[in-house]
DNA sequence: TCTCTGGATGAAAACCTTTTCAGAAGGTAT
DNA sequence: ATACCTTCTGAAAAGGTTTTCATCCAGAGA
C-alpha cells in the first residue's frame, strides 16, 4: 500500500506538504500542488482513513441505532438518513440492537471504543445508562420517532397522539362507533397512539371498552394477524379497527380475509405510518402518513449541524401527519 | 478519555503489560493480571478501536455491498449476515450503491481507504474494475445471489434458472398454457429466471410468445404493477403470470385487482423469493422459496473462514429452492 | 547594505496501540 | 560458582497521518 511518504518521495517534497495539498490547506505553491496531485492520481493513492481518524480523533462516521428486526417504516427512515449523511461526507455505521440487556451493553462498549462523531437513534432504549453516557461525553445525537424529555436531546417526530386521533376521527366521521384498537408493547409511541385513540373516542362521547383493545408483543404483520383474530374471538360488535402501525394493519387484514370477512365491506381497517407497501395491499390501506423522508433528513441535519457548530442546534422538530385515503375504510350509512 | 497508558500508570506496570493482559497473552503473573483487570473495570476502559486497527492493519469489519433501494429480500439477507458476522466478532459496514458510475467510483475510493477485512456483495456490479481491485489485493470476498465466473470468487446462490423453471412447471401442471412473464432489467438473475421460464415452456412443448413477456425497469411492486397493466393491455389470452420476484408479483396482483380481475379466479400469479410479506398479501402469494437465512449465514461463514485460514475456502454454494403453496394459483379444470 | 515581512517548506511530535527485543530475577543442572 | 533455562517485564519502534514550530528565501522598505 502506498502511503503519504511514498507520494512525498516521488514528488520530491515532505509528507507535510503532501498532507497540506490533500487537505486543501493554503501555503503551498501552485506548481508543487500540481506535481503532488499528479503523482497522487498516477499512483491511485487515497488517504488511509484509519490513520487519519486516529490523529484527528474523529471518524467522519455517524452511528444509527435501529432495532435488529427493523420494520419497513424504519427501513425507509434509515435509507433516507444514510442518503443525507453520505451527501454531507459522513459514513453511516448501523447498530442493530436486540431487545436484551446484553445487546445494549455490547452496544455501549462499542460506543466507547469506536470514536463516532455523532449518533442517531431510531430505536427507543429503556435503559437510561446509554443516554447518560452520551450526554456526559457531549456526543452529538438526535432521536428519531420519539423523545426523551429528561435528557433534552434534539428529537424528530410526529405528534403521535394527535396523529392517532386523526386516524380514529376519520373512522368516526364515517359513521363508525364500535372501533377496535390493535397496539403493541414497548416504546412510547404505542402508548401515545393508544391515548390518541381514547381521546378521539372521548371527544365524540364514545365509551372506551377494554375488550375492544388488544395488545400484541410486536409491531409486525404476524402480530397484527393474531391481534385481529383475538379481537374477532371476543365477539364484541365491531365495524372498524385502528392498528397503530401499518404492518399491524396488514396482518389484521390478512386475519379478516382468513376469517371470511371482507375489507372494507364487513370491517374497516386504518393504519398509521404509510409505508411503501401499504399502497399495494388488497385493498389498499387507508392510513396516516408520516413524512418519513423528511424526518430522516432532518435527523441527519441535526447531528451534522451540531458537529459543525460544536454545540446543539435545535431541540424538537415536530412533523405533521396527514390522512392517506385508500380503500380499506367504508362509510357506514 | 483514558488510554492504556493511564491504566498502566494506575496499575504500576508498563503499557506493554496492560496490552498483554487485554489481549490474553501468556507470560503475565496472575497477580498482575488481576490488578490490571480491576483497574480496567474500575475506570471503564475499553481499547481504542481506531488505534488498534491501525497497528494491526485490520479493522474487524466486513463490508456488505447492497443496492441503495434494496428490496425486502435483500433486507432479510443482510439482516441474517449482520447477525452471523456479529456472532463471529465482526462489525458490518454497509455500502448502499446507487445505480451509477459515480456511486461505484466513490465506493472504490472508500474501499481503498478503509482497511476492510473482507467484503460481501448482495449487489451485482457491471463494472469489473472493482472486482479486479479486490482480486489483486487478495481481499476475502463472497458473492451472494449471483456469481462471476471470470473471477472465481466464492458465490452463494440458488440455481436461478431451475428455480424459475420450478415455478412455471407448477403453473403448467395445474393446467395453465398461456403464461405471462414479468421480468426486470439488469442483473443476471433476471435473465436466468427468464431462461428458466422458457425452458419450462419448451419442456412441455409450449410456444414462447414474446407478447406474453414484459420487461420493467425495476424489481419492485410499482414496476410489477405497470408490468401487469401492459400485459393486460396486449389482450393476449392469459391465465397465469410468473413474476420473477415476489415484489413484482405483489405489484401484479395489485394491478389485477385494480382492473377488476380476481386472483386466482381470473388470473393466477406466482412469484419467486418468498419474502416475509408474501404470507400476508391477499390472496397469499404462491411462490418459490430461497433459503434466505441460510444463504446469509453461508456468505458470512465463507469470508470469515477465508480470513481465518488466510486463503479462499470454498468456491460455490448452491442452495435449492422449494415451492411454497399459498392461494394465488388456481388449478384449471 | 541591512532589517523586516510573509510565504513556502520540512523536521519532529503526537495520536493509541501492539510487538519485538533485551534484560532481570529466580531456579536448576553442572 | 558458573552456565543456562524460564518466566516475567519494560523500553522502544512501528503503523500513517496531521500539525506545530522552526527555518529558509525572496522581496520590500529604510
Amino acid at each position: 500500500m502506498t502511503s503519504i511518504k511514498d507520494i512525498a518521495r516521488l514528488a520530491g517534497v515532505s509528507p507535510s506538504t503532501v498532507s497540506r495539498v490533500l487537505n486543501e490547506r493554503e501555503y503551498v505553491r501552485a506548481e508543487v500542488r500540481k506535481r503532488v496531485l499528479d503523482i497522487v492520481k498516477e499512483q491511485g493513492y487515497v488517504q488511509n482513513h484509519v490513520a487519519r481518524s486516529m490523529v484527528l480523533r474523529r471518524s467522519f462516521t455517524i452511528g444509527v441505532v435501529i432495532p435488529y428486526l427493523f420494520n419497513m417504516f424504519q427501513r425507509q427512515l434509515f435509507a433516507s438518513m444514510e442518503f443525507f449523511l453520505e451527501q454531507q461526507g459522513y459514513k453511516t455505521q448501523f447498530f442493530f440492537l436486540r431487545w436484551s440487556d446484553a445487546s445494549e451493553q455490547a452496544f455501549l462498549r462499542r460506543l466507547k471504543s469506536e470514536t463516532l462523531d455523532g449518533i442517531i437513534f431510531i430505536h427507543e432504549l429503556d435503559n437510561p445508562s446509554i443516554y447518560r453516557y452520551i450526554q456526559e461525553r457531549g456526543l452529538p445525537v438526535a432521536l428519531c420517532t420519539f423523545e426523551k424529555q429528561e435528557f433534552g436531546f434534539p428529537a424528530v417526530h410526529i405528534e403521535e397522539e394527535a396523529s392517532a386521533e386523526l386516524a380514529v376521527e376519520y373512522l368516526i366521521q364515517r359513521g363508525h362507533r364500535n372501533i377496535g384498537l390493535i397496539t403493541g408493547e414497548h416504546f412510547s409511541f404505542g402508548r401515545q397512539r393508544e391515548d390518541g385513540y381514547k381521546r378521539a373516542l372521548a371527544a365524540h362521547g364514545l365509551p372506551y371498552t377494554p375488550e375492544r383493545t388488544v395488545r400484541v408483543p410486536a409491531y409486525n404483520p404476524e402480530a397484527g394477524r393474531t391481534g385481529m383474530l383475538t379481537l374477532l374471538q371476543r365477539k364484541k360488535p365491531l365495524t372498524a379497527v385502528f392498528a397503530v402501525t401499518d404492518e399491524l394493519a396488514i396482518g389484521a387484514i390478512k386475519a379478516l380475509s382468513e376469517s371470511g370477512l371482507k375489507v372494507p365491506e364487513d370491517m374497516s381497517v386504518i393504519g398509521l405510518d404509510d409505508i411503501d407497501i401499504s399502497a399495494f395491499t388488497n385493498p389498499g390501506l387507508t392510513t396516516v402518513r408520516q413524512p418519513i423522508f423528511e424526518m430522516g433528513k432532518k435527523s441527519a441535519d441535526l447531528v451534522c449541524e451540531w458537529i459543525a457548530h460544536g454545540r446543539m442546534q435545535g431541540r424538537a422538530e415536530l412533523f405533521t401527519a396527514t390522512i392517506v385515503e385508500r380503500e380499506s375504510v367504508r362509510t357506514l350509512t
